[in-house]
DNA sequence: TAACAACCTGAGAGTCCGCTGAGAACGGAT
DNA sequence: ATCCGTTCTCAGCGGACTCTCAGGTTGTTA
């Protein structure tokens, strides 16, 4: 279980990444300010840390060199709400390793943290996900029902992909929409039934019997029968 | 699985290369400065050693000239910033074996470690990539599709030699121009675009099935239908 | 069974992404 | 200095993808 620190003075945002890294099995850790940053990572060695760009007193990048300057290899995911190319050079020249802009689908960011993580060997490499006869590979991006194989959109695949991670499990339309579409989603919430048509549609296309099922009024579910 | 020592007192280079190193499975080691790469040489055998050319204290030229006279042979690769003929040459004179001059591709630097490696028969060497009806020989540089030779200039074998030891993998843009033009890319990524162009051009200059395909959204993959 | 809410679906607009041709910049060789 | 191969930039095109909307369908409740 990887232990993640994340610095950033937005409560709310911090509040939303905290609730769906755990979710996801992570240890969490939460800082609003550089210093505060600096001090947690002294207690305890971490396996990543998501920093923030702009913080209340040290930045983001000055925090990142520090780590850096005083020989601490801990990746780090540097978040930004700018997005011009300076920025992302100044970044990565002060040592983090990727850099994601905001806003951002959370689905987005758990992949490049499984793909940080990976890259330092922390932990488990991305496996292939399979429930049923479905079968998804993360790192290849493919995708099949049985012996079929599914050509999926980029969104498509992120949808489907979120339903094998919770099996079972009813996830509540909200929750998809922030998870897929991103947290601050404002769109129309139709688009949700339009992408599970689309999958449903190619998911079933071969005859088979359908996985991903309505739970009105709440929203739907990956499961047999 | 071979081990190489990495001596340079720029974190963020050390930390960069570590990751490239261990990603292609090697065990590494660092040092940053000197004296500390001498210490770490007496406690273990190493299969080659990365050497910036200047260090605080004792300079890359020094550390390789002790070596030298104490009768160690391990290989050298010595990095340096400058480009000037007699530098190359004095690098050379004081034991290293080859030289690579910042900033540079990972790809560059891989080709040369396994080069050097396979100088001093140290593990594995290169062996010839070869995927469907490709062949590609980095010692020779020859390239071919079935018995067609492929014309390719540096910037496109690499591109195509990295895509042959990672097949039917995606591999996400940023990946690939990090890992092909180097970890301080910072042009057009269009580039690469155009790459793939001259490649896919090459490559189905016979009216051969297309074998790099376009992962909307994500990267490029090298794999059959 | 009527009325309403929730959900589904086809069609199309708009956007974004990747492809390509043209040519500029670069560097090594003559 | 000029030439030539190579690398890179740029702008425009076309198509894939995403999203919205309107009308139809299904389910729930009174």
């Amino acid at each position: 279980m990887p232990r993640i620190l994340i610095v950033d003075d937005d409560e709310k945002l911090l509040h939303m990444l905290r609730r769906t890294l755990v979710y996801e099995g992570y240890q969490v850790l939460t800082a609003t300010s550089g210093l505060e940053a600096l001090a947690r990572l002294q207690e305890q060695p971490l396996d990543l840390i998501i920093l923030d760009w702009l913080l209340p007193g040290l930045s983001g990048v000055e925090v990142a060199a520090r780590l850096r300057a005083a020989g601490d290899s801990t990746p780090i995911l540097m978040l930004t709400a700018r997005d011009a190319v300076e920025d992302r050079v100044e970044g990565l020249d002060s040592g983090a390793d990727d850099y994601l802009v905001k806003p951002f689908a959370p689905a987005e960011l758990l992949a490049r943290i499984r793909a940080l993580l990976r890259r330092v060997g922390a932990s488990q490499p991305e496996r292939p996900l399979t429930y049923a006869d479905l079968y998804l590979d993360p790192t290849t991006r493919e995708a099949r029902r049985g012996s079929r194989p599914l050509v999926l959109t980029p969104r498509e695949f992120e949808l489907l992909a979120f339903f094998m991670r919770h099996p079972r499990q009813v996830l509540p339309r909200q929750r998809i929409l922030e998870e897929v579409w991103g947290y601050d989603f404002r769109g129309d919430e139709n688009v949700l039934e339009v992408y599970i048509g689309y999958l449903r549609r190619k998911m079933e296309a071969g005859g088979e019997p359908r996985l991903i099922h309505t739970v009105r009024g709440i929203g739907y579910v990956l499961r047999e029968a």
